[in-house]
DNA sequence: ACACAGTGTCAAATATTATTTACATGAAGT
DNA sequence: ACTTCATGTAAATAATATTTGACACTGTGT
């Protein structure tokens, strides 16, 4: 198919949320700091779950933090 | 912290979708067929990349097709 | 009756993601 | 200099997602 990736924003968000630290963010959705920071570095995405919880810390929905990039979508 | 549950509307959107079979949506996202099944069915919940996928071939925001469900969600 | 398409399921194997533990760096404060 | 805090990294392990292959059930068509 294609090589797509999936990007977010997840640094910037912290920093915005009152400079969240990576390990609040882990306790707040209940995973480990290591595991924010390999998500944040694009080691690999997330399950679904995990990235729903993310969205929930922010209060934003999902699709404002993790976008998807396809090949097709045409971005200069 | 709370029993989330994602849920989903593939089954619904297949049918709406022409009544795309179990087996075309999944090469349509570069799964099994059993994948598809699976997450249908509640067995698990996709990857955040598989996800993504699947919104593309329904051309809608993943949102409109996996739907996290909080304790606190709009609950009065 | 037979074949076939769509679906559900099950078990075992593989791939991917998450967790733990530990160590390292730089910035800021004492 | 020393400590603390936030961050990055790496290896081993645990947990979960996905694949493979098989078999069963139902409805439809021949």
């Amino acid at each position: 198919m294609s090589k797509c990736r999936i990007n977010n924003e997840i640094r910037k968000l912290r920093f915005l949320s009152n400079e969240m630290t990576q390990q609040e963010l882990a306790d707040r959705t209940g995973v480990t700091r290591q595991t924010i920071v390999a998500i944040e570095n694009g080691k690999y995405s997330p399950t679904l779950e995990l990235a729903f919880r993310i969205a929930e810390v922010f209060k934003l929905p999902l699709e404002d933090i993790f976008t998807y990039q396809t090949d097709d979508d045409g971005k200069k």
